[in-house]
DNA sequence: ATACACCTTAACGCTGCGTCAAGGTCAAAT
DNA sequence: ATTTGACCTTGACGCAGCGTTAAGGTGTAT
């Protein structure tokens, strides 16, 4: 049995575009071309149009489909393996999405204004097992265990896929810190914006915020040479910079 | 302070291009244009770009952000809730198509092979509902409690999402069962792809499959003029060009 | 002969920008 | 004074996967 495009269309419950357009990128070809021009599919037509529309199912794209198709089994088992963390994948990233939104929904109602930008941001892992790491015996001996752990505690109890947000945070407060630095001015917007971000940035790993520690973080970066170097690796006196513009911002002054 | 372009995309960790094309759809106008025509944003713009990114990060479209940003309150929560829908039913779109590939999966490795079509279609909730609703007494009495139990079990622990397969199968039953009786032939290659399509179809419904039951059913279609009248709704005589059809199909003969 | 259903190619539209291209502007360095 | 280099501008194409006119040829039933 032969079919034109509409047929075969109707058949596979697809338009009759989509059955062109497979013909024009060459997905699938009709099997042949009557003396009128038009498309005629025949019965192996159908098989592949079937196994295209399986994986389409499953949305993988038409390219990929374009490479599974018409190869060997162990081949479309692999990519369907591999398909299948893709789908995870999206799913941890609707996950994160929706507890965003419930996060927000909550704080509304809780009388916490939606201006509060803290929300954006979120957390990293690795972050956290790098500096546990490098540092972690120091600070916990320097500022406690107990205010450690809570820190540590807090983090770990956000999802992975947050991670990108807090490094953009962070990336925001170096980028703003460059500009405002070049202005010289610690009093200016542009360095109490940085101060601003700063303040969010510290917000994710806090319970909770008081100007007076926020002060405090921002002296350490001047006094622990480790801090200092971070920050003046932007440009020397970086560092002192910021502290600046935090107790400005704080209207701290040690 | 103001900003250019490039410092409040730096700023925001955008692109400038994304802010010239908010730009351009009216979702960000800068503060004013100096006299170069360089877009020159202040601090409004800066916060209406933080809330237009919140809401992009949320997965929100910039249309529906232009009709949330600068919107009341009660407004944007509204919203808010709106688009957690939309994610949850994403998500479990996403949760039916892993479900599809994980078990193809395993009957691939259970050595059927995945050019069985069966694996593309799903089932409808409420298509059961309506049938028991209709028909569930008269039903029940007839072919006994046990079975239909059994079959009203299995699409019960199938999802909702899976329905649109079934009805699309079922469509293609109807769609290739109206050609194939065009052509007369219940021996033909139309025909025999109409049977094979409502095999599927069935077997959805059924525990297992078998080629008298198959047949059986499809006599039924003759003998109920409730189904009768279903399938001759395409054509009169359309039921019993169905039953000839499947005769054939299982190679069994009442 | 006429209507009507189906076929064809061509081409724009949708989302949210990335990515040249071609050219103007501005501050600093030569 | 000019040259560099970093920034700015407006166009316009490209991406995936078709939906959707548009303009016109074909097939078949009346």
């Amino acid at each position: 049995m032969e079919y034109t495009v509409q047929r075969l269309a109707q058949l596979a419950g697809v338009s009759a575009r989509t059955l062109r357009y497979y013909d024009e990128i060459g997905l699938l070809k009709p099997a042949r071309i009557n003396s009128s021009g038009y498309r005629i599919y025949a019965q192996k037509e159908i098989e592949r149009l079937q196994q295209i529309l399986f994986y389409r199912e499953m949305g993988v794209g038409l390219e990929k489909i374009s490479d599974i198709v018409g190869s060997p089994d162990f081949s479309q088992v692999k990519a369907l393996r591999e398909h299948r963390e893709q789908l995870l994948k999206k799913r941890k990233q609707l996950d994160v999405l929706i507890a965003n939104v419930d996060k927000t929904l909550a704080w509304t109602k809780g009388g916490i204004s939606m201006t509060d930008k803290e929300k954006f941001e979120g957390f990293k892992q690795q972050m956290l097992d790098d500096n546990e790491e490098k540092y972690g015996q120091e600070i916990r001996t320097k500022y406690g265990d107990e205010q450690v752990n809570k820190s540590y505690q807090k983090i770990k109890n956000m999802t992975e896929e947050q991670f990108a947000e807090v490094e953009k945070l962070g990336a925001r407060v170096l980028a703003t810190l460059e500009a405002a630095f070049a202005t010289g001015d610690p009093a200016g917007e542009l360095a109490q914006q940085t101060a601003d971000f700063h303040r969010q940035w510290l917000s994710y790993y806090w319970d909770s915020y008081t100007k007076e520690a926020h002060a405090g973080v921002a002296q350490m970066y001047v006094d622990d040479e480790r801090f200092t170097a971070y920050y003046d690796k932007i440009q020397p006196g970086a560092a002192a910079f910021l502290r600046d513009a935090v107790f400005i911002y704080t209207g701290v002054n040690k």
